[in-house]
RNA sequence: GGGCCUGUAGCUCAAUUGGUCAGAGCAGAGCGCUCAUAACGCUUUGGUUGGGGGUUCGAGUCCCUCCGGGCCUACCA
């Protein structure tokens, strides 16, 4: 048995998060999470929201409630949400919390004792009107290069050059319009990741398993023009954990509060503690994943990332543990993801284009969007939802393959032998097969598992399912029935256990219909099967079981062209 | 501008890292079955691997070039 921690990137405080957000971190991690439990595996799975920011505050003053107040309501939301996808977080955090402060300060003060933070003046945009400092991004104005109006001051979107703020022709805030802008002192702090470029150069280097994609943006920062450069760790908000506190070593940083990519990153280690709090727990149940001196050496670390977190993951959070000087453990694998697009283009908020995860839910049960988006999942490049698509492998492969051979397989049961699992008859040939098929693509099935190739690992699953299909039509219970009922009764014996057996390998992907399969044979026992053979001869003659509703209902043609309208955007 | 990824049957994707006639699923066609959600099974039609050039005994895979798609570029997160 191992001990494998797993982090979903943090999910922004500020609203609804949509399928492909969904699809680039929590599901996949989600199903590996499931997966590894299932295996027998310890595991402990972290997520939290990401709380802090510029975009929360924003967000909260639209709302028109205090920011503490909006991110609270925001947390129950997006955990509500986590609950309706069926996301097994061991515990779903919040990087506003006492325990991610505390780990936020303490890895500051630990870094400014050991040389890596240095304060540096900047000049910044400050809006008077707004009453805050600008990020670059959130100035606009016309654009010096093409004459674009709302070039944003890091870039213009239109011309694509790179722009500083002050480039801007008729400069403006983004948040309110207002141009009574002006430019200020302010002093920030600098975590000074150059001088630990060599030391995650050569972590990177060993790492020679992670994806082309993570590593390669990795490279890219670390040796891109004069290689790694300092990072700002500081902003000028309200709304943050504060960088003056009891013993900080900084003076004339009040009113300060960390960047929101210094503190994200370390809530992994924050929820996890916040876990230990929550269930009455010491230190030492959290610290036996993180310290590799109380324990976590033995700990197998995989994060779950869009392919927008690389950067932060593989330089800055590294920069954090390891400039402290401190025994944290490191990830040891970053799975990282490309993006999911909507229908010809991007999934947009503003333009309301695309499923957010509410929606999601009232549509349809979550078990149909994990099969769809976890056998899509961009791993490779990036990837599209069409309504066309989403239709067409619901029904083939939920209701078709899988929901029907359940269907199939009890009623004909009911109607020949009852509601039980018949006796007589034995095994002979036809089910040997099945038994060396499913054995063979069970251990594929679980070397794409290991490997986080989740697609495949799909396919391999879809294969599964499809066995007992072919079975089915060689054996023709129906057939046999009318001379030799005790062989029919044998078939249907075993393909009552396929049910079973099928209930425990899809649970990481469907655990709704997995449930529902369990229930219907009237069984809780799930243990991953290491014979298939043994497996399939769980469920006993006499065994009762009940015909389950329909697992999985079509999506008519008229149902896709009404989502294709409502969601196409404005 | 720079960097990275990507282009394979109508669609969604594979191809053991340079090695048999490039494979699956869906869609299409034909046959079979009738237990089942008009479901299932079997057979089958589709590809000069974006174009061109090169290296090699051998290229989807490596190199060059052109064309198309995408991402990142450090103050959004």
């Amino acid at each position: 048995m191992a001990r494998i921690l797993i982090t979903s990137a943090l999910p922004y405080i500020n609203g609804i998060k949509h399928l492909g957000n969904l699809v680039g971190s929590q599901l996949p991690s989600d199903t590996y999470a499931r997966y590894m439990r299932a295996r027998g595996h310890e595991v402990m799975y972290i997520c939290a929201t990401d709380e802090h920011g510029t975009p929360a505050e924003i967000a909260a003053a639209k709302a028109g409630k205090p920011v503490a107040e909006y991110c609270a309501e925001m947390h129950e939301v997006q955990a509500e949400l986590a609950r309706g996808f069926r996301l097994s977080f061991d515990f779903f955090g919040r990087s506003s919390s006492a325990r991610n402060r505390q780990l936020t300060q303490h890895l500051a003060k630990r870094l400014g004792e050991n040389g890596l933070i240095e304060v540096v003046t900047e000049k910044q945009v400050y809006s008077k009107a707004d009453g805050r400092f600008l990020p670059d991004r959130y100035i606009e104005g016309t654009c010096p290069n093409c004459g674009y109006d709302s070039a944003r001051g890091d870039q213009c979107e239109n011309c694509t050059k790179q722009l500083d703020p002050t480039d801007l022709i008729n400069p403006r805030s983004a948040i309110s319009g207002s141009t009574d802008l002006e430019v200020r002192e302010t002093k920030h702090l600098f975590l000074r990741q150059s001088k630990l470029r060599d030391r995650l150069d050569a972590w990177i280097d060993s790492k020679k398993d992670w994806p082309i994609l993570t590593t390669s943006i990795a490279k890219k920062w670390l040796h891109d023009g004069d290689g790694l450069q300092d990072r700002g760790i500081t902003r000028d908000l309200d709304w943050g954990i504060p960088v003056q506190f009891p013993g900080a070593p900084w003076e004339g940083m009040e009113g300060k509060v960390f960047y929101v990519w210094f503190d994200a990153p370390i809530e992994y280690i924050g929820a996890t503690a916040e876990w230990a709090d929550a269930n009455g727990l010491d230190d030492s149940a959290w610290e036996r994943w993180w310290r590799t001196d109380k324990g976590a050496d033995d700990v197998r670390y995989v994060q779950f990332m869009g392919k927008d977190n690389v950067p932060f993951h593989t330089l800055s959070f590294p920069a954090t543990l390891m400039g402290s000087e401190e025994p944290w453990k490191l990830v040891d694998y970053i799975k990282s993801f490309n993006y999911l697009n909507y229908d010809g283009g991007q999934f947009s908020t503003s333009k309301g284009r695309g499923v957010f995860m509410d929606q999601a839910l009232e549509i349809l049960p979550s078990d149909y969007w994990r099969w769809w988006l976890l056998s899509h999942v961009p791993e490779n490049s990036d990837s599209e939802f069409t309504w066309e698509n989403f239709q067409a492998s619901i029904n083939k492969d939920l209701a078709d393959v899988l929901g029907n051979f359940v269907s199939r397989v009890t009623k004909f049961c009911r109607s020949k032998f009852g509601e039980v699992v018949p006796e007589g008859g034995a095994y002979g040939a036809a089910e040997q097969a099945v038994i060396d098929e499913i054995s063979t693509r069970l251990a594929a099935y679980q070397a794409h598992m290991e490997a986080i190739e989740i697609r495949k690992a799909t396919a391999e699953l879809r294969a599964i399912w499809a066995v007992g299909n072919e079975y089915l039509q060689e054996a023709a219970p129906w057939a046999v029935f009318k001379t030799d009922p005790e062989r029919a009764g044998a078939i249907i014996r075993f393909a009552l256990n396929l049910i079973r057996l099928y209930a425990v390998l899809s649970e990481p992907f469907i655990p709704d219909a997995s449930r529902a399969m369990l229930d219907a044979m009237k069984t809780d026992v799930r243990d991953w099967p290491g014979d298939v053979s043994a497996a399939l001869a769980e469920l006993k003659p006499g065994h009762p079981f009940s015909v389950p509703e329909v697992l999985f209902a079509k999506i008519t043609d008229a149902a896709r062209e009404e989502m294709e309208e409502r969601f196409k955007g404005r």
